[in-house]
DNA sequence: GTTCTTCCATACTGATTGGTATGGTTGTTT
DNA sequence: AAACAACCATACCAATCAGTATGGAAGAAC
């Protein structure tokens, strides 16, 4: 029985974005994702043409879930030094507590050390969010509320923290969330020129 | 015609971690590694009944040189200032200019987020580096040539932005390795409380 | 030199899985 | 209502690959 539903495309991108960060992305396959999307690979592949253009609409997903999610949390702040916390304490717990999170970004990391595509893909995302946080850091430091010196460096230097923090998380076996969580976030507020 | 050799044990393990840095663990085979050591699939499987066995053998060779290497880097030095300070920059390099280091972690890292046998395998090597650093930090602070208050505390923060920098160094298009080797030293000192 | 264990080679299997071939159904255009 | 494009379902293929079956060669033990 054929059933024309509006929208497939990116009901079938949802379902593989929660697959892949269900599972993995290479523990995933076409059929697993026309079935959680209630249609058969036919309809899928119909939409998109191999894996990796699926795996990629997964990564737009990605991206403009962060974007919504991070414009939700500062809306109601106005405070300079307070936004910026905020973002740098959603970050953490996003990296440390949300395993979706982590699970999806791996499987994209493997695949971008082999696949242009994706790697251009992801790149552009991570410059996106690099920048978002600069500006950050330098609305706080032209309020005076941190003393760092170069918001770029500093930024950097708390993203690939982040990053290392997602990875860190897989491979501890017992793991006390919510005080590392406190421990980073005060390191890192260091780091920020912006200690409590 | 076969050919019995000595070590063909740790050949096979070393063919492995080459193949599996070289393309990635995904991307490797059995017939791969056999054919990599001169061998062929039926001597591989009887030194290693599976390739999860393969892929921790792996490992193991990936620990000892971990800690030869740093053996040798530091075994000229003698000041706890030092020590500290070229181990810091010794890893900073082996995490960016390293490739095959990348490519083999990111692979594990993907592993064991299902296998707890990797998972439980990488976790002890990553606590034996993190106390090898803590004890770097606490000599040097003897020694009075660091503030860090908390050696723990700091190394933890080191270690992630440690991994985090293999993570960024993937996808970073082009990247001025010498210029953010330096930069990211640097940012890691001043968290160190040790800076230049 | 026979026996036994260790070690290696060849050929094969069974399962998985991206991707395709093909034909049917729905809705729109003329 | 006929033609056409957009959309979906079923069945299949071809390649890949971990693991096995089996037999043989090398070296040690006696």
């Amino acid at each position: 029985m054929t059933l024309i539903t509006k929208n497939m495309s990116s009901r079938l991108a949802r379902s593989a974005f929660d697959l892949f960060a269900l599972h993995g992305i290479n523990n995933v396959n076409m059929d697993m994702i026309a079935a959680h999307s209630n249609c058969t690979k036919g309809s899928l592949y119909w939409h998109y043409d191999t894996k990796k253009a699926v795996i990629l609409a997964a990564c737009e997903l990605y991206y403009r879930n962060w974007e919504e999610q991070m414009d939700h949390e500062l809306a109601s702040v106005k405070d300079p030094e307070k936004r910026l916390k905020k973002a740098v304490r959603y970050s953490i717990r996003h990296c440390m507590v949300d395993s979706k999170n982590r699970v999806f970004t791996l499987g994209i990391m493997g695949l971008a050390l082999y696949d242009e595509d994706i790697k251009k893909s992801w790149a552009g995302f991570y410059d996106h969010v690099r920048e978002y946080f600069i500006m950050l850091v330098q609305k706080a430091k032209d309020a005076g509320k941190t003393n760092a010196v170069d918001a770029r460096r500093v930024v950097d230097l708390m993203l690939v923290a982040f990053e290392g923090i997602k990875l860190r998380t897989i491979i501890e076996p017992d793991f006390d969330v919510s005080a590392e969580e406190k421990a980073v976030y005060e390191g890192l507020m260091e780091v920020l020129g912006c200690p409590n």
